[in-house]
DNA sequence: CTCTGATTCAAACGATCGTTTGAACTATGC
DNA sequence: GCATAGTTCAAACGATCGTTTGAATCAGAG
């Protein structure tokens, strides 16, 4: 097969540019892992929905968690250059406050669900479910990503409330931590009975309002 | 193989009432989908642990999936009748708080953890991990479970706090209901770069805590 | 045009999956 | 002791899994 193959696998009147096989199962393993998890999505499946030959990803990468640990580096990397760039911007202009913080972790992972299309979303929820995979194994190649950035985070967070124990800054920020995966993830709708949730425009308002509230608040001295 | 095996499928000192084939396999799935998920746990890894035969399963529950079902369904009942009992309490003495919701509502889920022993964890990470399963399907098992009651605290927390909009006031009961189950699901620790937490004892506190912060200031109006 | 490296292919492998089946065993009632 | 229902067993099935293999195709350099 020629690698001439539109994008997404159907013919469009646009001509995009052709996306090259590795590309296509990257982009196909983000949305697969993202709805069913790591168990629960199969190569076959990612294959078939890529176009490509099953043999193309142990060419490619190597094997399936190979796979799954390309498309988490490539979709991490972009959020964490963000919000290193925010962290050093606010820290280049004294010392933040929570809020402030709070806003530059949490807005660069919701900006993907709510400012970047059908495909900041699949990231979105990609990197949400990884994140909290049942594996351990697994959820290391979130941390492996991560962990550098988050621990300046908790550290400039920890400043920002000098009145709170530095454990009890850890806690909030775990719990931060999982607040946001599950809202990448899109998790959290509807409400039980289903009722509506908020404007899912004003998601990261919302959700940053939440936290900066129990920061402030609701972390023991 | 006679029914008469002791507990955990090895000899100790004290005899134990003899768990009958149908409790070791709800008891190991439990434990196993908590620790896996739906998808990355196998029959055959449970039935080895069970010290049953394969085929058990589907004399008893006809199913991989109906297996999952009743142990949702026993592993909620008790969680499900404490939060019924506790409202029903709150509300017979007036318009609880949203505090005293909170807690009625987090505490029966957190005591799995914390005084329950170790099979109380085990029934937490269950619980939590199906809760927020990839598979709509998986979670709509403990939706069954858990809809009537979380509908009433719902309704019990937009009275108690008349000045939040009610799709706020939505929107922080499902982070509630998140939080609640990756505690449950233990899945909120280390914190990155692997600094500790505070004092599992005091968990229920301070997720009650954050919580109350969270709803009483962080709510739009 | 030829050669070489990159890439894709169809087919197959061994392993594991969930489910089914007929036989054997156990417990209970008469 | 016998009959019956409940329960467990070993074995097998068809399907799917991730990985491997040798062949074929494609792209690019000389």
């Amino acid at each position: 097969m020629p690698a001439r193959v539109v994008a997404g696998g159907k013919e469009n009147s646009v001509e995009t540019p052709v996306e090259s096989t590795r590309e296509r199962l990257l982009n196909v393993a983000e949305q697969r892992f993202g709805e069913g998890g790591y168990e629960g999505t199969s190569l076959r499946a990612i294959t078939v929905a890529a176009a490509a030959n099953i043999a193309a990803v142990n060419y490619h990468f190597g094997s399936k968690e190979a796979l799954l640990r390309a498309a988490v580096a490539r979709a991490m990397a972009p959020v964490n250059t963000e919000r290193r760039r925010r962290l050093d911007q606010l820290e280049a202009a004294g010392t933040p406050s929570a809020e402030q913080l709070i806003r530059a972790f949490v807005e660069p992972g919701l900006d993907l669900v709510l400012r970047r299309g059908e495909r900041g979303a699949v990231v979105a929820r990609f990197i949400g479910r990884i994140a909290f995979d049942p594996s351990q194994r697994i959820r290391e190649l979130y941390v492996a990503e991560s962990d550098p950035i988050e621990a300046r985070y908790l550290a400039a967070l920890r400043l920002a409330l000098p009145h709170s124990a530095p454990e009890a800054v850890a806690f909030g920020y775990v719990n931060m931590l999982g607040l946001l995966a599950l809202h990448q993830s899109q998790a959290l709708t509807p409400a039980p009975g289903g009722v509506e949730l908020e404007d899912p425009g004003k998601l990261a308002e919302n959700l940053i309002a939440f936290l900066v509230a129990a920061f402030d608040r609701g972390l023991r001295a």
